[in-house]
DNA sequence: CCTGAACCGTAACGTACGGTACGGACTTTC
DNA sequence: GAAAGTCCGTACCGTACGTTACGGTTCAGG
């Protein structure tokens, strides 16, 4: 699955439709929610008329918005050979830190503001596209990952989903809600990389088996 | 503004005040951010002029709120005394079952929604009294309770923020956000007590000392 | 050229909602 | 028992914003 336009709609977007999406969401990054049609269309330099032609509403824009955003951000799966100790580890901490990035990005904080408040109201459309990009959609890719290790002998666990939540968890600790409440939080990249070691070395202590890493003493 | 009281805590509030903020908050849990003056005016049986002559502006009362519906769900502080391994795991799977429990309750989502959407607009106020009586509550309660047990040999840590932010993570995983973004996530008692006690024997494992549980081999 | 489609800029419309004003009813106080 | 205070119900105002409509410009095809 190297490529996949993943659009429910199908609808090939121009290179100038692009351009307005992109400025929705450079005006969701500044704005946040106080995001209104004649802002996108000024900013876009673009006739309201033909957003609307073009998404149909509101609704539709922040759709498109959100889709478009999500089809950026695919990143590449991982090669499934030569899977030892080292190389687990590698792909733990390279995801970790692909996860902490993304979140702390002001883009997906806009975005996943614009999906809560959504949610909030009527049938939380809008957040179930952003779950679906985001928490779900970094699970799927990091579920393999975890079987490989479990089928190379290298971590322990009888639930992926459960594996994957707990990695999560020690990962993103308490990050995004803060974020998404307004903390003034920022993570470098030396932050995020320490934070990402961290993350895998519990993930490892917790999941990991002897084979794992055999200069470790504890072996659940 | 002859009239600004801005209680930092729930107090000096009359019966009749409280009984407007439960409306405010049933109509928040009802209908989400779309939460206008006049529907808590009528839901409240109280005419808009109190309400602005009550908590100043729309929001006030929000902000009344969210403090308001603090000051309901402060915990008991657990007691120093008596120390020993089974007593801090209690404590550390009653803190996780309490957090779980406050964080899938509809109240607690409908607040943070409302918090995140406010941050996400212009200097959010909101979005920081929310994370106060939320994340910061719940470490300032908890952190006393890793150092006594660290004190009483139990466990083994250098930043107490830092491992307080990795129990956080144990615990919550991927279900605030995924609640906030709407996935139709239920918690039930019975998962609530596992998921706590399944987060506290990992904490134990990356954080416990061999003293804390003679049973295991693996000491950090 | 002429025509029509696509699109930009902007004016205009309808509505929702925050905030204010006013009349009436009930309670307290002197 | 009247004046003052509190509060409910509702009508009202101003504004912001989603949505639509319309005139003007560019450009491709005949």
């Amino acid at each position: 699955m190297t490529r996949a336009p993943a659009e429910t709609q199908g609808e090939a977007l121009t290179a100038r439709q692009q351009a307005v999406l992109d400025a929705v969401l450079s005006l969701m990054v500044e704005k946040g929610s106080g995001l209104t049609m004649t802002a996108v269309a000024r900013r876009a330099s673009c006739s309201k008329e033909t957003l609307y032609k073009w998404f149909g509403d509101r609704d539709g824009l922040l759709t498109a918005t959100v889709q478009w955003q999500a089809s950026k951000v695919r990143a590449g799966n991982f090669d499934r050979q030569t899977l030892d100790a080292g190389a687990l580890r590698e792909s733990l901490k390279r995801f970790a830190a692909n996860w902490l990035e993304v979140i702390s990005s002001p883009t997906s904080i806009a975005l996943n503001r614009i999906g809560v408040s959504q949610a909030a109201a009527r049938d939380g459309n809008l957040g179930s596209i952003v779950l679906a990009n985001g928490r779900f959609a970094i699970g799927k890719r990091m579920m393999p990952v975890l079987e490989a290790g479990r089928e190379a002998g290298l971590l322990d666990f009888d639930d992926t989903e459960t594996t994957f939540r707990t990695f999560f968890g020690l990962v993103g600790r308490d990050i995004q809600i803060r974020l998404l409440l307004g903390d003034p939080l920022t993570l470098g990249k030396a932050e995020i990389a320490r934070d990402a070691e961290r993350a895998t070395d519990q993930f490892l202590t917790l999941y990991g088996t002897a084979a794992n890493d055999p200069g470790r003493t504890n072996n659940a």
